[in-house]
DNA sequence: TTCATATCGATAGAAATCTATCGAAAATGA
DNA sequence: TCATTTTCGATAGATTTCTATCGATATGAA
């Protein structure tokens, strides 16, 4: 199994979303065209993301909606569940929680959140209990935790990282803006909303430069 | 000026994000190599970034902090302000609302969230008023909103964007986990938290797999 | 049965993106 | 003053990513 792309998963994502929807509706099989047309991805590139999985179609019919959400779900991992802890029960954490469900739904299971503001600690966020920071180390060894999800503000991040490293985690999600320092072989996958509005906002400016 | 690609833009944001920093502790000048090595990004790369928004460095030296970050905001259209609604005061609305005056400094403000909850019609989360979807249309022309953020769930983000075009916004900052049907000139940027969580978890898996 | 059509998977070619190299310019220190 | 070092910007080469093309196969209609 050659490693994939980040480009390549990032797809196979969306696809996968499209496909639970045609599952709802009880479709029995779906096509990569089909997939190209909906997410504007080139026909070629839906059939290569595809065939990383593993999974073969049928001429004229394209793939059975079952088999292909499965495979793509096995292929993200999603299958089995991780467990993580998510640091930073503010506004932005609370919002994570909130969807804890589907992320589980997903492979992620979010166990505990963390938090060194005492009014939080103790407490419930849609059904999370809060624990002090301190916690954190002790916790995380015990149930074998492997994800750190940081929801911290920017200055609290790096420190937040430097204690989760510590405590066996192997993969960060990263919500705050900064640019972490890791080892190598720690995986930081960032969710950068300053980089998203960068985009947006520069191809806007364009746009009505032009008009 | 040539089109400069997505890849580019969010890379920008990364540079100046560390740029800022330095600009807190009065550092006056900043290689490219510097940069290159903060982000891991090579330092050619860096160069030809930093070269799409027309800056020019010193030999030996590098950039004047204050030029830089000025040249990079300038780029990304973050020194003059776009008027952006929100629609979705849910728990993901009310983080974003929660970062609105950085949001400010990066030339997007926020004026006001729509929501179809009567509990919330009327108040106001992080200082921004909420008012009914219905207000929307008639706002969103009067003021010359050009930004519309979705922080809906799934299923209402689609109708809420039809609306959205109706009343002259051009770009969707979307946060919901759906694929969005728009005409080709609207900009839509997608922050698809699936999209990175498959990233996440895949290579967590490979990792795990490899030990 | 035969033909047209839609889709598949594979391969090859094109385009975009990234990396390496090179000469020039500014600072530093002998 | 002159060599050394660091960085710049430009160009060329390598790599990755995307797109086009082709034969093969299953379906459905003539």
């Amino acid at each position: 199994m050659k490693p994939v792309s980040i480009l390549t998963l990032r797809r196979l994502s969306q696809y996968l979303q499209i496909i639970l929807e045609a599952q709802k509706e009880r479709q029995e099989y779906i096509s990569a065209t089909t997939l190209a047309n909906m997410t504007g991805v080139h026909r070629t590139q839906v059939r290569k993301d595809l065939s990383s999985t593993g999974v073969v179609g049928v001429p004229k019919v394209g793939h059975k909606v079952n088999e292909l959400a499965l495979a793509i779900s096995e292929f993200l991992n999603w299958n089995d569940s991780s467990e993580a802890f998510l640091v930073g029960a503010g506004n932005l954490g609370s919002a994570i929680l909130g969807y804890r469900e589907i992320f589980e739904t997903k492979g992620m299971k979010i166990l505990a959140a963390f938090d060194n503001n005492p009014d939080l600690i103790g407490t419930k966020i849609h059904d999370v209990p809060v624990f002090a920071m301190e916690k954190f180390g002790n916790l995380a060894q015990r149930l074998h935790v492997h994800i750190g999800i940081v929801t911290v503000p920017p200055e609290a991040a790096q420190p937040v990282v430097d204690m989760m490293l510590e405590t066996g985690i192997l993969a960060i999600w990263n919500f705050a803006p900064v640019q972490l320092v890791t080892p190598e072989d720690i995986i930081v996958e960032d969710v950068d909303l300053y980089a998203s509005l960068a985009v947006l906002s520069q191809r806007l400016a364009v746009k009505l430069m032009k008009k």
